[in-house]
DNA sequence: GATGAATGAGAGTTCATTCAT
DNA sequence: TATGAATGAACTCTCATTCAT
């Protein structure tokens, strides 16, 4: 291995270290009371530091977006390259994925909302937007194309395959935000697999032909 | 009307007056960038006014998600008051609820997130975190109860009826948030109620027994 | 008097205030050394007041040569009004003119340097620059007009007019500039009318006609 | 040549090639905007080798006008070594050195007056100040004994010639300056040898006994 | 000697909040 | 009740400087 692959990897690393510690601190203060100094604690760095594997705030979080859209690919991938007979298989695999997805890192969905502001996205380089864009696009397009399949085998409802991605993606991403905030607000009971389960039956039994 | 009634109305006049400024300036600029002296403009009203009626800014945007419950609320009592037999044209009148209170405030959802933060949630008076937790919990016992009856009457699968008003919740905020997420990011078209219509049949289909 | 009126003035009240203390603070520590704290400090403000008044550090420091400028043209105007009859007793109204500028302000020059960086200059709102720059034209101007005159008259040497204002401005700062180095660096005596006299006897001396 | 000799002379090299990098960064930046590393990247070296040879920033600067004083001094002999019978002649070789010197750095009266601060003169090392002061002194003591010598031959007017010297340095200085912040803030054309010139050819007239 | 990643103090600036009017 | 100038704590971000390699 040669010394710039070692520094690139140990660059990496530093921006793993940042990225968890990131992630932990949003978590615990939200959105808006999160500093930067917290952060640098949190990864015990020095607040300059974070500067020099982010250019900003904004740049950070929304680096948050694009680790957990890479898991996302890959898991999605896995699933599609698994020669299922069964589309209904499929969708259960498509389950797994999206949970682990979560478990990966439950904000995830919340960390993409931030983008939504256009001022934030001015803060954001152009490079680092295109790829989050890019990997978001794909993700929606796997799971299209598993719809798709399942239509054509007459397997699924006749409905339009992206606008399908759509309405499960916004089903996840609503179970995951629902649930978060009822366990702050009526500090009830954290969120259950359970509830996953059931959207999703009710998502299949809703999508399959009877 | 008594003098004191006469001014507690007038109380409320001014205190919508903001509210619905807020909501306006909250929508274009986005939740961390709004300033309350961009309210205040927006208002016509000086910053320390808006400290009259609402204790802080966050106690500002809560009052916006306690409106928001409070119209859902209302709508969601229609919905169950007409005598109606046929538990498909409940759901139908839950989407057409559900869809009003997107239009009277899409960006609702993202208000309500805002208050998760556990930081955000000691600036606010119990008595107001009561009022908005006292209305959720009532706005998806209504819904849990539109399930409940079709469940009885075997016209829906059987699941549990709150699980179900919560997917439900879920899906309509998950669409609300991801479309707003694609408009912005992917520069796509505007949130159309397709996408919700679309969705709804699969969510109908899903709970109908076949 | 208007309410509007007295606002308005005692707006510039302020403005001069934060003024007076910022040209002290610039003069003890320094242009880079001098902080924005500093000079609130100075004025007896806070930090955030300073903003209320001054876009930023570069324009209220900008604001400071503006201010020197208007002193400048004023001066000159009343070298000009006076009805004389020799070139030369101009020559020496000039001199006493900007030797009260630069009684009023010897740091002019300095502030008016630290314009030129062009990172400088983008942080000045289009408005202030374009009010120095009339304003110094304007002073060269008319300095031009009392050239032009002696020369029309074969009282002067035949030069371009604007050229030998630009020269006795050059010189003028120059001097300024190098005593207050000579007082620091070599922590020599103040500047001394005296060195400006023995300037302007040259320059009189090299532009008059013999 | 010693082994220490020449690692002297290496150590000189390398100072050289900081300073023409840091001038070069000084010029395009201005100075409160140029950093320690933008000038290690113009130098092709780390940050850190920096201070390996100047003991912070100020005192880099500091080198810069050391630099063209060096530069200066060797001009001004030259001046004074070749034996003109005419003081006039010698004004004239006295005014190529100074242009001269501006094409060697037209920014050294900008960083010489950076050095007024007495913040600045803190962060020197006592025997670099010296040196300066040293450099300065004798400068302008053999452009007095030019004067002098034009006075006792009587073609120059009698005036003190230290203070002759001063003005002429100003007036060299002034215009530096003054061209510079023309160039900039009105955007006109260059400094340019004619005005140079002709503010010689004033002051030539000035001092010359008619 | 040279490096350059890391530091951390401190800068400019913002903005929720207060309070004299 | 309404104001809005003033506050000042807290923020993000910069950069001269250090030091382990």
């Amino acid at each position: 291995m040669g010394i710039r692959e070692r520094k690139e990897r140990e660059r990496e690393r530093r921006r793993q270290q940042i990225m968890v510690a990131a992630k932990r601190v949003f978590t615990e203060k939200g959105f808006g009371k999160a500093t930067m100094e917290d952060i640098a604690k949190e990864a015990e760095l020095s607040p300059g530091t974070l500067y020099l594997y982010f250019k900003n705030k904004d740049e950070l979080y929304a680096s948050l977006s694009l680790r957990i859209l890479q898991y996302l690919t890959i898991r999605l991938e896995h699933v599609n390259a698994e020669p299922l007979e069964d589309a209904h298989d499929r969708l259960t695999a498509l389950k797994e994925a999206m949970f682990d997805v979560y478990e990966f890192d439950p904000l995830i969905l919340i960390n993409m909302f931030h983008m939504q502001s256009s001022e934030t996205l001015k803060n954001l380089s152009p490079q680092l937007l295109k790829e989050i864009q890019t990997l978001s696009r794909n993700s929606l397009q796997v799971m299209a194309g598993i719809f798709e399949e399942g239509i054509q085998r007459k397997m699924f409802v006749d409905k339009h395959p992206t606008a399908v991605a759509d309405i499960l993606w916004s089903l996840f991403s609503g179970i995951v935000l629902w649930e978060t905030s009822k366990k702050i607000i009526n500090d009830e009971k954290n969120f259950l697999k359970e509830t996953f389960d059931t959207a999703f039956d009710i998502f299949s039994h809703g999508i399959l032909r009877h």
